[in-house]
DNA sequence: ACCTGAACACCGTTCAAGT
DNA sequence: ACCTGAACACCGTTCAAGT
């Protein structure tokens, strides 16, 4: 069998990689095409074109973004290891999830977490838009915490240092709060602390009965890898 | 006096008014120069090179991002209205505001409001690192929030329609959680219930003394627009 | 000090043509 | 069904040259 004959997934994999290793504007078509040693039109016969190559990428990571399994004894416990595991899983595909995230498809890559975070606060005793509302916020604050840390990493040398931006005089008499804004954050203490507050605010007055519910998890959320195969010919 | 002398400000506004009206790809230097009537290279001798142009642009958002007054009669409240305030700003910019989140300015644009924050932080009781750590979780909450808003409000048309993915038997009986969720989102309710909570867990256990001190805001924060000027000849 | 056109090395994409 | 090279209309940037 000729190894050269050239496949979508191929292409798939390389642009992957690409985009892995060097980001997503080192994924050019040409690019791309001399990786595969190939011609960059046969590229375009197989994913139609960039957009749509993107579009494919991000498709797969979505399906990647494996079931969420919650660990704890108590629903807080429980929505907290589900925090923890969404944003470990955004920050292993910096990259693919920015692209998802340009996509506006943040939600859907979601939903699996989501469904675990229902579980955990009907649980903890919310019901109906109340345990709605709770799910959502508690989504967006991972999310967005995620995006805005990897903004912080991505970030040059702050144009003027956090200490020189912090003297004295802002912080009141306070001498350890103005030291501590001057450090650099511990994003990991961070996360959890600001986690276990948005829980801790959220669940508070909730009716705490069934906290040992078991943390069994979601329900498979597989396939529906593929988008569609094919020429892309008009 | 001949109009025709082109001015470094000039280029900016142009380039501003590109962004915002059309986003940033449509801010290409050469439709940039048209725009302007000139010709494209008199553009590098301006602001030097497309990256230093978006730079500007963003340093100038930064120094635009007027200083947050917070209002109401408690410590909560005023970190609350800050947190409005702060999302109402950059609702306000979204193009230019992604632009200084690509360019990890994020954290510089927030200052003003972070300084706020610590002077209500410290007049609800918290001190030292537990205050530090308070205020970033807050502004955390609020940047990456408004991320999540704008990703959603560009996504497409979501692949399924969210009503699909929630079908009754994930939210086991709770059918008003069921509808909730599949129900389109009121962000303006979820974004203040998520503060209110987060901001409710972060005081919980605080002194409550100070609950009356002025809320009077924050030490000016003017200036700081400029770059750098003149010729980039290398 | 400011502006210019020509040129270079890149893009994504289309098309007509091969096998 | 798959692959190809040539060509088009774009990019950002540099350079030598004008005034």
């Amino acid at each position: 069998m000729a190894r050269s004959a050239l496949t979508r997934d191929e292409v798939l994999d390389a642009a992957a990689a690409l985009v892995r290793e060097h980001g997503p504007d080192a994924l050019t078509m040409r690019r791309l095409a001399a990786e595969l040693s190939t011609a960059v039109t046969s590229i375009y016969w197989h994913v139609g074109n960039r957009e749509s190559l993107l579009d494919a990428l991000v498709a797969r990571t979505v399906a990647d973004l494996g079931t969420i399994r919650p660990r704890g004894a108590t629903p807080a416990e429980r929505m907290m290891s589900v925090a923890r595991a969404l944003r470990r899983a955004l920050r292993e595909r910096p990259h693919l999830v920015a692209m998802v995230h340009e996509r506006g498809l943040t939600e859907r890559m979601f939903l699996p977490a989501q469904r675990a975070l229902v579980h955990e606060a009907h649980a903890a005793g919310l019901r109906g838009a109340h345990a709605a509302r709770a799910v959502r916020a508690l989504q967006f604050q991972v999310v967005g915490y995620v995006l805005v840390e990897r903004n912080r990493e991505r970030a040059p040398v702050q144009s003027p240092a956090e200490e020189e931006l912090w003297r004295r005089e802002d912080a009141g008499a306070d001498g350890p709060l103005a030291r501590a804004l001057a450090a650099p954050i511990d994003t990991e203490r961070l996360f959890v602390d600001s986690v276990r507050a948005l829980v801790d605010g959220l669940l508070a007055g909730a009716g705490e009965g069934a906290a040992a519910d078991t943390g069994k998890g979601v329900p498979g959320d597989t396939g529906d890898g593929d988008v569609g195969r094919g020429p892309y010919s008009q």
